[in-house]
Parts: C-alpha cells; sequence; structure tokens
RNA sequence: GGGCGAUUAGCUCAGUUGGUUAGAGCGCCGCUCUGAUAAGGCGGAGGUCGGUGGUUCGAAUCCACCAUCGCCCA
C-alpha cells in the first residue's frame, strides 16, 4: 500500500531540501501564481532599497534581505497586492572602485588616459556581473521578488528623474554653487562628503608629527606663542593664531625667549621654565606676530593676528591654535568670521600648489619630514614628536584625507529642515528611538554638498555660461530642445558622451555652453526611486519604459504612469540597516518631502550590524568572514533566516555555525514532532481534511487535551500574526518555539498511545496544529515550512493548495485562555510534584502511593493524566497536611490596603505572630488579612515531600509499602533489560527468552507487563544468575 | 563637548502597567526517559540586576547623578 504521506528522513539535509522546494517553485510558478491571486487587491507598497551592485553578496547583506523576504511573504499571505521590485545601485564611487582596481589604474590622471568611454562600459559591464550574482544569491535565500523587472538607478529614466528634481531646487533657488574647505581624497581627486565620512570605518588610526613651534611676536621682542599642530602641511597656509578670550594664558621664560601659552595645558607641554606673567586670553586678541612661512610669495599680503575663538581646545596642545582658513573646516568658518585671508595650498591630487617656493609640487602627507627639518632649521620649531590618532581616510582606497578649499554644488537645506521634522514625525520607526537619531541629524545637517569630481556617475544637468547664467536642464528632452552641438551621440546619461553636448544659453544665446565636469552624490540615485520607478507625473504607462540607457536590455521594468504613483506613494514599509539613517533613509526623505511634500514611508524597520559568532566584525582578511554560498551550503538558507529572525532589531547579530548548529537542534523538535505523526498516520491509514484548518477538527469529540492544542494553536496564530504586524520577527520566533515546545514535550508526550491505533481525534487534531505552525512559520522557513506543507497537506488532502504560500495566513478565533490557563496550572502540578519527588530521592521509575494538590482547582479534572504522569496511585486534590504553617503577605493587594503599615504586618508575620481566623483568614497586628490577601506556605509532614510555587502546593506520600518497591524494581527491570537488548544490538521488534535470577521470583506477579515492554515470549528463573540474561528468538 | 542606546548567571540574552523566591538558551555537574536516542526531559551549582542617591508600603523596572561600552553628532 502506498504511504498516504510521504515518509520523513531522521533528520532534515535543509540545503538538499531547499534545492528541492526552489525547483518546484520554479516548475509549479508558485511566486507568479501568488501574485496573480492577489491581484488588484489590497496594496501594500514595500520599496526596496538598491543594493550597490559591485560585487557579491556576504552573509551581512542577507539579514535585511531575509527581513525584506519575512514581511512581503507575510504581506502576501494576507492577500496584499504588491510590487516585487528588486533594485540596483549602479554608478558613482562604489562602482568605479573595483573597476579601477581590476584596470590597475591609480590615479584619475590614468583613468583619464585609459579613456572614459571604455572605463564606462567596464563599469556597465561590472554591474552586469554583479547583478547576476546578487540576483542568484537572493533566490537561493529563498527571496520572492520580481527578478528581472528589477530597477537600475543608471538608467536614463532614473537619471532624468534627478534632474528634474535638481531643476526643482533651482527654480526655488535652492542650488548653489559652494566655495568652502571640504575633505578632500587626494587620490580619488575629490571632495568626500559628511555622507561618506560616516560611512563604513572612516575614522582610522594614524600616527602623525605632532609639532610645537613658535610665533615669534612683532610688537614683544623675544616673545614668542607656543602653537602645536599634527598636520605641518597646513603650516605654509597659517594665517592666525585663536585662543580662548575666557582662558588664563602664562608666559614662560625659557632659556632662549618666553613663550606664551595657556596655563591649565602648561603641564603637558614640552615648555619648561618659569612663569613670568600672566594675561587672560582677551588681552592676546590683536598681538601680531610673523607666521612659520611668512617669506613664501603666497603669504606676502598676509597680516598675521591672534583672534579670539571659543572653541579652542584645553584638552591638548597649547591652548593656541594656528589657523589656516584653507584647511579646515572650522578654521573656514573662523576665517569668514574674522575676515582673514584664505590661502589654499593644495591642488586636486593633494599636492602644494605653486606660490610656496621649494614646497611646490610635493604632496601634502609627504612634504612633513621635509617641512619639520625646514622647520628646525630656521629654529621655529620649540619640539618634533609623534602622535597615534584616529584620522579620516577614504572609504574606497584608504587614503588619508586633506582639507581643500573647493567649489562644490550645493542644495541649501534651510528652507525645507522644517518640512522634514514635520514629515518624520509621521513616520512609525522600530526600533522607535531611531525616530530621534533622524530627528536630530535633520536639525545638525549641513547644506548636502552633491558634487563628486568622478567619472562614472549621474551626470549634473548644470550649464553655466559665461553671461553668468545657469541653465539646469531637467530631462532629456529640454537637453535636445537646447542642444547645439553632440546630442546624436548621447547613447546614454553618462560621461564621456554628455559632456560632448553643448547647449544654446537662453539669457545670452551664447551657442557653446558645456556642461560642468561634476557627477552627483550617489544618494541622489537611491532616493529619487519612489519617483522614478513608480511613474510620478508621467503622462502615460511605458511598457518595459524603465529600461533606458545604460540599463537597457537588463530589466523589464515598465515607467507607470501618475495614476499608478498615487496607488503606490508613500511606501508602507522600508526596512535597510541603521546606517541608512543618514544616507538613504534621508535622501529619500529629502526629495520627496521636496517633490511632493510628504514623508516617501509610512514605517520603517531598521537593525544593526553582524558579527562573527565571538563578537568581532568580520573581515576578508581577518579569515572569520562567511562566505553566503557556503552559509547555503552548510547551514541552509531557512537556518541562516532563523538566525536572522530572533535577532532584535536593536541588537547587533553573531552569526556563525556555532549558533546554526543550535538552530538546528531546535527545528529538529518540529521536524521530529512531524516525523512521528507521518509514521504512525501512515501506519493507521489516517487521511486528514483540509477543511479542518479553517477552524481545527469538527464534528468530532475532542478529548480535553486535543481541545487544548487547538486552542493553543489559536493563540500561536494570534501571538504571531500581532508580532508580524509590529515588524517584529523575534516575537514570532519565541511563539513559535514555546508552541512546538508545548506540542512536542506535553500533547505528544501526552498522547503518544492513542496514536497506536487509529484514534481520529487526535490524528486530527495534530495535523491541524502542525499545519497551522508551518503556515504561521512560513515567513521565515519559506523551504522547510513549504516542504512539510506539501507533505502534510498538498499531497493527501485533494484540492488543497500545492504551496503553503497559496493558502492564505491562518485566521484564529480567540483563544480560550481560560483552557490554556487550566493546562498551564496542570503542568504547573506536574513540575512541582516531580520536583518534590526528587527532593526525596524518588526517581520516576519507582511509584508512589498518594499525591495530595492544594491550590490548583483548575487541574482537578485532570487528576488522572497526573497520576499518570507521576506514576501515582492516587491523586488527590485536598488540603495539605503540614506540621508548619508561613504565612506572607500578597503584596499585590495587601500593598495598597496597608501602606505605610505593610513592613510592620510583614515582619509579625515573618515572625509567625498570627492568629488563624476561620475560614482561612488572618489576624496579625489588628489587621485582619482576606484569605486571598496572603500566601500560606506549608513545610511537609512526616512521610511527605512537599513542592510549592505561586500558591500551588503539591504533597507526594514518601511511604513506599512493599506493593510500591515491588513495582519498582518492575520498572527498573524491565529498564535495565532494554538497556540490555539495545547493548546486544537487538532489533526494536526482535522477540527474547529472558531469564531471570531466582531473586527476582517475587516479580512473577508482573510477568504480563515485562513480556510485553521488553518483547519477551517467555521468562524463566536461574539461581546461578546474579543478573538477568536475555537471549533473541526465531520466529 | 552634546545626543541616543546598552550594562541582569561563565557566555548570549528575556524580564510585559513597579509586586512574593529575577528567568531562558548554551556550557558545567547530577538525575531521568529509552519507539526524537552522538537527541529529548528534570534538577543543581552559578546573580550585591554597573555604582550612588531619591520617589514608594515595595525598584532590575520610575527619577537624578556617576562609571564603563557602543553608535551618532560636534
Amino acid at each position: 500500500m502506498e504511504s498516504i504521506f510521504a515518509p520523513l528522513p531522521a533528520k532534515p539535509d535543509h540545503s538538499a531540501l531547499e534545492l528541492e522546494v526552489l525547483a518546484r517553485w520554479e516548475s509549479e510558478q508558485s511566486f507568479e501564481r501568488l501574485r496573480e491571486k492577489n491581484q488588484g487587491g489590497k496594496r501594500w507598497s514595500f520599496i526596496d532599497g538598491p543594493i550597490t551592485a559591485n560585487k557579491k553578496m556576504g552573509v551581512h547583506h542577507m539579514w535585511g534581505r531575509t527581513l525584506k523576504d519575512v514581511f512581503v511573504r507575510f504581506r502576501a499571505l494576507q492577500g496584499y497586492d504588491q510590487r516585487y521590485q528588486n533594485g540596483y545601485d549602479c554608478q558613482g564611487l562604489w562602482i568605479e572602485v573595483g573597476v579601477e582596481q581590476e584596470l590597475g589604474l591609480n590615479s584619475k590622471r590614468e583613468i583619464e588616459e585609459y579613456g572614459l568611454e571604455a572605463f564606462a562600459r567596464h563599469c556597465r559591464d561590472k554591474v552586469i556581473w554583479s547583478t547576476g550574482e546578487i540576483t542568484r544569491q537572493s533566490k537561493r535565500l529563498g527571496q520572492w521578488l520580481d527578478w528581472g523587472a528589477d530597477y537600475f538607478t543608471f538608467s536614463d529614466t532614473n537619471i532624468e528623474y534627478i534632474w528634474r528634481f535638481l531643476k526643482t531646487l533651482h527654480d526655488r533657488g535652492w542650488l548653489y554653487l559652494g566655495h568652502r574647505a571640504t575633505e578632500w581624497c587626494p587620490r580619488c581627486g575629490t571632495s568626500i562628503s559628511a555622507h561618506e565620512l560616516t560611512t563604513g570605518d572612516a575614522y582610522r588610526d594614524k600616527i602623525d608629527p605632532s609639532l610645537y613651534v613658535r610665533f615669534p611676536l612683532l610688537e614683544r621682542p623675544g616673545e614668542a606663542l607656543a602653537v602645536w599642530t599634527t598636520t605641518p602641511w597646513t603650516l605654509p597656509a597659517n594665517v592666525a593664531a585663536a585662543v580662548d578670550p575666557e582662558a588664563a594664558y602664562v608666559k614662560v621664560q625659557t632659556d632662549g625667549e618666553s613663550l606664551w601659552l595657556a596655563g591649565p595645558l602648561l603641564e603637558q607641554v614640552p615648555v619648561t621654565g618659569k612663569v613670568v606673567d600672566e594675561l587672560p586670553g582677551e588681552k592676546l586678541v590683536g598681538w601680531r606676530y610673523t607666521g612659520p612661512f611668512a617669506d613664501l610669495p603666497a603669504a606676502s599680503e598676509v597680516e598675521y593676528r591672534v583672534v579670539a575663538w571659543d572653541e579652542v581646545s584645553m584638552e591638548e596642545g597649547t591652548g593656541i591654535v594656528h589657523i589656516a582658513p584653507g584647511c579646515g573646516g572650522e578654521d573656514f568658518e573662523l576665517g569668514k568670521r574674522e575676515g582673514l585671508p584664505v590661502l589654499a595650498p593644495i591642488d586636486e591630487d593633494g599636492r602644494i600648489l605653486p606660490g610656496y617656493g621649494w614646497l611646490t609640487g610635493k604632496g601634502a602627507h609627504e612634504a612633513a619630514d621635509e617641512i619639520i627639518a625646514d622647520l628646525g632649521k630656521r629654529g621655529v620649531l620649540i619640539q618634533a614628536g609623534e602622535i597615534h590618532h584616529r584620522y579620516p581616510h577614504c572609504w574606497r582606497c584608504e587614503t588619508p584625507l586633506v582639507f581643500r578649499i573647493t567649489d562644490d554644488w550645493f542644495i541649501g537645506v534651510e528652507e525645507i529642515r522644517q518640512k522634514l521634522l514635520d514629515a518624520n514625525a509621521t513616520v512609525k520607526w522600530t526600533p522607535d528611538y531611531f525616530s530621534k537619531r533622524m530627528d536630530d541629524w535633520l536639525r545638525n545637517m549641513d547644506d548636502w554638498n552633491i558634487s563628486r569630481r568622478r567619472y562614472y556617475g549621474l551626470p549634473l544637468p548644470f550649464f553655466p555660461c559665461e553671461c553668468g547664467h545657469l541653465t539646469v536642464v531637467g530631462s532629456k528632452a529640454e537637453l535636445a530642445q537646447l542642444a547645439t552641438e553632440g546630442i546624436e551621440g548621447l547613447e546614454e546619461l553618462h560621461r564621456p558622451w554628455i559632456d560632448a553636448v553643448s547647449i544654446r544659453c537662453p539669457a545670452c544665446g551664447n551657442e557653446h555652453v558645456k556642461r560642468v565636469s561634476e557627477v552627483g552624490d550617489v544618494w541622489l540615485d537611491a532616493g529619487i526611486v519612489p519617483f522614478s520607478t513608480l511613474g510620478w507625473q508621467n503622462p502615460e504607462w511605458v511598457e518595459h519604459g524603465y529600461a533606458t540607457g545604460a540599463s537597457k536590455g537588463l530589466s523589464s521594468a515598465d515607467l507607470p504612469d501618475d495614476d499608478y504613483w498615487q496607488k503606490w506613494f508613500p511606501a508602507d514599509w522600508v526596512c535597510e540597516m541603521r546606517e541608512q539613517i543618514r544616507l538613504w533613509f534621508y535622501s529619500l526623505l529629502f526629495m520627496a518631502v521636496a517633490l511632493d511634500g510628504r514623508a516617501p514611508y509610512r514605517e520603517v524597520l531598521s537593525y544593526e550590524k553582524l558579527l562573527d559568532e565571538n563578537g568581532d566584525e568580520m573581515h576578508g582578511s581577518r579569515g572569520n568572514a562567511i562566505d553566503a554560498d557556503e552559509a547555503f551550503e552548510r547551514m541552509g538558507a531557512d537556518v541562516m533566516r532563523w538566525l536572522y529572525c530572533q535577532q532584535p532589531p536593536t541588537q547587533n547579530i553573531r552569526f556563525g555555525f556555532g549558533p546554526a548548529e543550535e538552530v538546528k537542534r531546535k527545528l529538529l523538535t518540529l521536524w521530529n514532532s512531524t516525523s512521528f505523526f507521518v509514521t504512525y498516520a501512515n501506519i493507521e491509514g489516517f487521511r486528514p481534511s483540509f477543511d479542518d484548518l479553517a477552524a481545527g477538527p469538527q464534528g468530532i469529540e475532542l478529548k480535553p487535551l486535543d481541545y487544548w492544542l487547538v486552542e493553543r494553536t489559536h493563540a500561536l496564530v494570534a501571538e504571531a500574526t500581532e508580532a508580524l504586524e509590529a515588524s517584529l520577527t523575534v516575537g514570532v520566533i519565541r511563539s513559535f518555539e514555546s508552541f512546538v515546545d508545548d506540542l512536542s514535550n506535553w500533547y505528544i508526550r501526552r498522547s503518544r498511545r492513542r496514536f497506536y491505533s487509529l484514534d481520529e481525534a487526535a490524528f486530527r487534531t495534530l495535523w491541524f496544529a502542525l499545519v497551522q505552525g508551518i503556515r504561521v512559520i512560513s515567513p521565515v522557513l519559506p523551504f522547510l515550512a513549504d516542504h512539510l506543507w506539501k507533505t502534510l497537506v498538498a499531497e493527501p488532502c485533494a484540492g488543497a493548495p500545492d504551496s503553503v504560500f497559496l493558502a492564505g495566513w491562518p485566521e484564529a478565533p480567540a483563544a480560550d485562555r481560560e483552557l490554556l490557563e487550566e493546562i498551564s496550572e496542570l503542568r504547573q502540578v506536574v513540575e512541582l510534584a516531580r520536583s518534590a519527588r526528587s527532593q526525596a530521592d524518588l526517581k520516576l521509575r519507582q511509584p508512589v502511593g498518594r499525591i495530595v494538590v492544594q491550590g490548583a482547582p483548575r487541574a482537578e479534572g485532570h487528576a488522572g493524566e497526573i497520576a499518570d504522569e507521576l506514576r501515582a496511585n492516587e491523586v488527590v486534590f485536598a488540603e495539605v497536611e503540614a506540621v508548619e504553617l508561613k504565612v506572607k503577605p500578597e503584596l499585590r493587594s495587601l500593598g495598597p490596603k496597608l501602606g505605610k503599615d505593610l513592613p510592620a504586618v510583614r515582619a509579625a508575620l515573618a515572625r509567625g505572630e498570627f492568629e488563624q481566623l476561620e475560614g482561612g483568614r488572618f489576624r496579625v497586628l489588628g489587621h485582619e488579612l482576606e484569605p486571598d490577601e496572603v500566601l500560606v506556605e506549608k513545610t511537609a509532614s512526616a512521610g511527605w515531600s512537599l513542592a510549592e510555587e505561586g500558591g500551588i502546593t503539591v504533597a507526594v506520600s514518601t511511604k513506599l509499602d512493599e506493593e510500591l518497591l515491588r513495582a519498582g524494581r518492575v520498572l527498573d527491570l524491565i529498564h535495565q533489560i532494554n538497556g540490555l537488548r539495545k547493548e546486544q544490538g537487538l532489533a526494536l521488534t526482535d522477540r527474547i527468552k529472558l531469564t531471570l535470577p531466582e531473586s527476582e521470583r517475587d516479580l512473577d506477579d508482573y510477568a504480563d507487563q515485562i513480556k510485553s515492554e521488553t518483547l519477551a515470549l517467555e521468562i524463566g528463573f536461574d539461581s546461578s544468575l546474579n543478573e538477568a540474561t536475555l537471549e533473541r528468538v526465531e520466529r
């Protein structure tokens, strides 16, 4: 006879099972059918943050992908129509990184010599390769998205939407060309934005010179300022020295001359001598001095002087700060306030410009030693040492950054700041304190530097004419209209093609206006997505119209029309890692509020960082990084997903093969429970009915335990639904674990024997519980769940959906809380009784006479089960006799009633100073306490072992009569014989002949029990034996 | 310097509106089941709940300050 249920192997091979399920999803078109099923129904809008398409994914990427998939599947199960669009980030520095390395290019000059067109094509190839890998890995993880209809940020469509955004901002006057000091990477030849400084580990340990130098004072011969710096290359750009006007400064008489410095710092500065004068900082302001490189041509006009600044540090240095407005952000701001000249000493490559004498042409950081030597030779140096500190480096090439005055394009943020804060107030953040994090960022953010001096990125559509007019082009069509040359060769909106285009200036008619050479910040690319992919203000739907420019042929995504945008904007839910608060979440918010006035998302889920299982960061170089493909192979996607989902998003996750083994063991309980069911259902010929899933088994009399499991299952469904509605996967995991424990360690344990015959109520109940459990966990464990669904439902039930994902989300009636409490009380009684047995050294194999239970009225109907579970002849519910009574206050009710008298009453009770009244009442210190206001504890009288907790008391009789002892010996004997059977390698079904020592003759009354439990056909006795022996009997 | 978060058993973490004896998993020790068996169950050891004050009849929980760590901003 063929099995109704396909038998399950002893353990799941997750990886193999998952590949099987993937193949089935493919052949059965499960995802496509799910989409069809939900089409046109209620909507749930999710927008995927674009993943940078420059490499394969690691396990740290899989956390977010898993969370996204869990909620996408959950909402799909609930019947929500969705878009399922994946996104790729395809241009900008991130893409250039790998390509440059592959091509062995190491500077902008080399890229330009290599040729921008070939470089651009390489970048595109890199993206194509990477998106192929990421798609493959995502599918393997189980992510259900509309693969092949992805959005690519380098499409002309995406770029045009950003152009339009920039034009809108320009019309509002928010766009400007700024002139300021910014962090600059001399190797990449571009400025580094505040965004980029917060990405990854920009701040790294670095050893720098620590220089104390003297600035001789003009009007005070023989006196000088002592100044400290760690960046010698900025000294040629010095124009001022800053002091804290509030602080006290001292003059120290040294061997040669007198040095001024801040009093509080005297101890830690390498200046020794006698303090001969003291002045407040404000008295120093206005003093003039000779600059450290005053002779250089660039410095010829500078009038060096002391200025006041309240930011002067009294923690390090000398309290007199060297100011070079051309070399630092704060210096630049101070310089503006004080009207200081700006010396900008370095060029794009970090080399010192002409006008700086012998320094010209040298690299800023590299020139340090020569500068120090020169200062020493000229007697300017007080002391040169070293300092270990954190210094910003380029995130892509690890080059130490410099400060440079540059012209960058900025978006002014003052007019929009409050609107962003208002919009953020409408967003539900998980974890909620991230909302404040965003608020803080919004309050503090500076104008947005959007330009990068690079190649393969969003071309900024800025065409400045010599006449002073700036044209910001808003679309390709507009560009074509204004173009005077180069438009015919514009195959996509990238350099070098776009650079060939000239336009006519609308203001003066000049026909040779060229675009600026800068490209845009990648966060513009990602932030525009809710507009560019949803067809904002697009007049008509263009099928496959999203794939334009560089993305032509890569995606089948449509360019929808504005009606569609109205339907899908804003997103109901987005989910990315925490860093995205100031990156993607920010640029999304900024662009949406600028264009539409609303927040682009209603809910945000954000999560922390992935570490290895020891809590260290994963690094390829450290050898502790786990390759995603290896993880799929060795732990399986379900196990990975479980690991991600059991982590509260507020905490770093510790990910590794060790934790994965724990998860596998946990999942084994579910597997074994299912396997138990399948085994006996096949033996007994049980066939399930799909209708039972609607509300549990109907039209059959359920035993109390069955009824309990049904209610327990309803509770699971309710808890899991609530957790997922709140974006908290950890809640689902917890509920599910506790459910499986109840199912396995209570229901199956208690009901096992009912499955040895066709007890329909038991089979239907267990089937229902297993299947509902599988449905609830399916978003987390899609493979295992769908495999078990196929086994338990799809194959045996005619007409059932062939995938759990086509079966909808289970509905649960309100669970019978009273019954759940009842069983929970019952289990408490059993646990207390076990504890009491254990205290009296009564192992479970030793039957006991009587168990008395007090304070658990709800468990009273389960006396038989308790007796069976605890091997007791009798279980009674009555008052437990005790020798001693301890009475404690029930604080919850007595606290409010007694108030300040409570401690005294409590102490009196503890001393035993109370009077027992009728009806379980007590009198203490003049207060009469009701029975529900006290907790009564008892100490066992002789012959009893007692355990109590939470008002429940269980007493186990420790008196063992002859009969009980014999029954105990029988169980011991059975245990021993079954051990022997195993030792001798007998099969579970082998029959035996048993020979017992003569001393066990008195157990002969139990022969039938012994025979059936050990599969013995006959029992003999032999006086020469000390121990039982057995031999196998051929049948 | 400012902000946010964290600090609970050897390790990783729960702890619901303040309420009796602060829990789980892993590890350790002991026991147990022996039809989940290189698994399951029970029990034990192990905690001044980071510190100090305060509010309260009562604080891991609320408040203040401090310390340490992480993240963010300057």
